[in-house]
RNA sequence: GCGUCGAUGGCGGAGUGGUCAAUCGCAACAGACUGUAAAUCUGUCGCCCUACGGGCUACGGAGGUUCGAAUCCUCCUCGGCGCA
């Protein structure tokens, strides 16, 4: 018996489709938005928020962060990481794959994801993180170094030296004990060329036949939690077609699509991979979160994403509405009196004026990045809900071109 | 009244003969953010222009010394402190 179970209600033509997947915390509909909570905890939000307010189902932790702190010990001492924060809902762990190359590969250029893109990433600007800690720096230059067995990292918080493979990686998450969690990785830099991304890609599959044994090794964890693979590949759509197949052959509860990839392409990367993958199974578009992306992500067929950016941008007073993105820092917004999104609703729309949420970013109060990030959390999960909908009533390009058309009316 | 210290850009506060339109912090204004080293980061921030360059006015006020002053001298105004 799988401990996670997907079941489809309806798929389109196109390949959009709408299912719930089951856990033993409880099932949530697709395609599902997973707040993101790193470190065990959705920032500025309370779990009962998020659950009564913004209508969460789902939330995913990280295990490289968790590792550092607390460490796994003392979440496993805790009962788990349902019980250690509070949870009752359904979660998912990333590997710490993402922060191999958040630390180590991208690293070196300074680049996100979408290095290169325009809007996203100018070019010429500086090369690395200006968050960037000398103190902690490696003899390497990075915090991470990746060979064929698995990575070494410096600890971002003290320095220290860690090592992790695809079975530690693996053992922590069984620690951890979320319902679903992700086999290690490599997530390489999207300027990477290539044969590095080819090579990249066979270490990654061996990872995941390694993070896939070491799992089904472990009688007690598989009852009781799902193992996703991660198709990788680059901007490469045919080493991404080649990642999807030789994944989607191996015995994964669900499949992650990960790594690198121009805004642009996204289209065409989502084909490749998601083409070759088991039609049975969920299908997790790793990291990407703006409405245009869920979109175009739903209609290839992706069931799960997860984002930091709805609350990231929160937190530096930025908010979706229905007409755009707004940064409530601006001038025009301190006597703007309007309630926040009165088109999208929600406790937070319904109760605050954009003023309100101006003056507490502008004096710096923390309820501000609290209501931020419970509208915007609020508004992305209301999106996937709608296109659940639209998806069940055989509407959802009708629903997507008139979301967008409202979304993008209004310049920013 | 005497003595003493001080007066710098929206605020705080550096500078104490040239490389100063003036370090820095705050505020302000704008931008970025997609598996969170992010309640973070970046840029602008005297005025004007044909604006990677140029011009003008500036460091309480008025004079002066000097090739050249926010920086030195004199007087004045205002403020802190001490003594009366």
């Amino acid at each position: 018996m799988r401990a996670i179970r997907f079941s489809i209600e309806k798929t389109l033509e196109g390949g959009a489709r709408a299912g719930v997947v089951s856990t033993p915390h409880g099932s949530f509909a697709t395609p599902a938005f997973c707040t993101v909570g790193t470190k065990g905890t959705v920032k500025a939000v309370t779990p009962k928020d998020l659950k009564e307010l913004v209508g969460a189902e789902v939330a995913l932790a990280n295990t490289y962060h968790l590792f550092l702190q607390p460490g796994e010990d003392v979440v496993k001492e805790a009962g788990g990481l349902h019980s250690f924060m509070n949870c009752q809902g359904p979660l998912v762990t990333d590997s710490g794959g993402f922060q191999v190359f958040s630390l180590g590969a991208g690293f070196e250029n300074g680049s996100n994801k979408f290095v290169g893109i325009p809007g996203f990433k100018q070019e010429g600007e500086s090369v690395m993180p200006s968050f960037f800690d000398e103190s902690v720096l490696s003899q390497h230059g990075k915090l991470a170094i990746i060979d064929d067995e698995g990575v070494s990292f410096t600890s971002h918080l003290d320095g220290s030296l860690h090592r992790f493979t695809p079975e530690r990686s693996v053992e922590i998450q069984h620690a951890l004990g979320a319902d679903i969690f992700f086999a290690f990785d490599e997530c390489t830099s999207p300027t990477a060329d290539y044969a590095y991304q080819r090579e990249a890609g066979e270490r990654t599959h061996r990872w995941a036949e390694r993070s896939l044994a070491t799992h089904q090794n472990n009688l007690e964890a598989r009852k009781k939690q799902g193992i996703f693979g991660v198709v990788q590949g680059g901007r490469y759509p045919d080493l991404r077609q080649w990642s999807a197949e030789v994944l989607g052959a191996m015995d994964f509860d669900g499949y992650g699509i990960g790594g690198s990839f121009s805004k642009a392409d996204l289209g065409e990367a989502l084909r490749s991979a998601i083409n070759p993958l088991p039609s049975d199974k969920p299908r997790h578009l790793l990291g990407i979160g703006e409405p245009e992306d869920l979109f175009e992500g739903v209609a290839h067929g992706i069931d799960m994403f997860d984002c930091v950016q709805p609350t990231r941008l929160a937190r530096s007073a930025t908010i979706y509405t229905a007409r755009g993105k707004m940064n409530l820092l601006r001038e025009e917004y301190i006597r703007d009196f309007s309630l926040v999104d009165e088109e999208t609703g929600g406790y937070v729309s319904e109760h605050f004026s954009k003023a309100y949420l101006a003056h507490l970013f502008r004096a710096k109060e923390m309820l501000g990045a609290t209501l931020a990030s419970l509208h915007n959390l609020y508004f992305i999960i209301s999106l996937m809900k709608n296109i659940r909908q639209s998806i069940l009533e055989d509407r959802f390009e009708a629903f997507r071109e008139e979301f967008l058309a409202r979304y993008t009316s209004r310049k920013v």
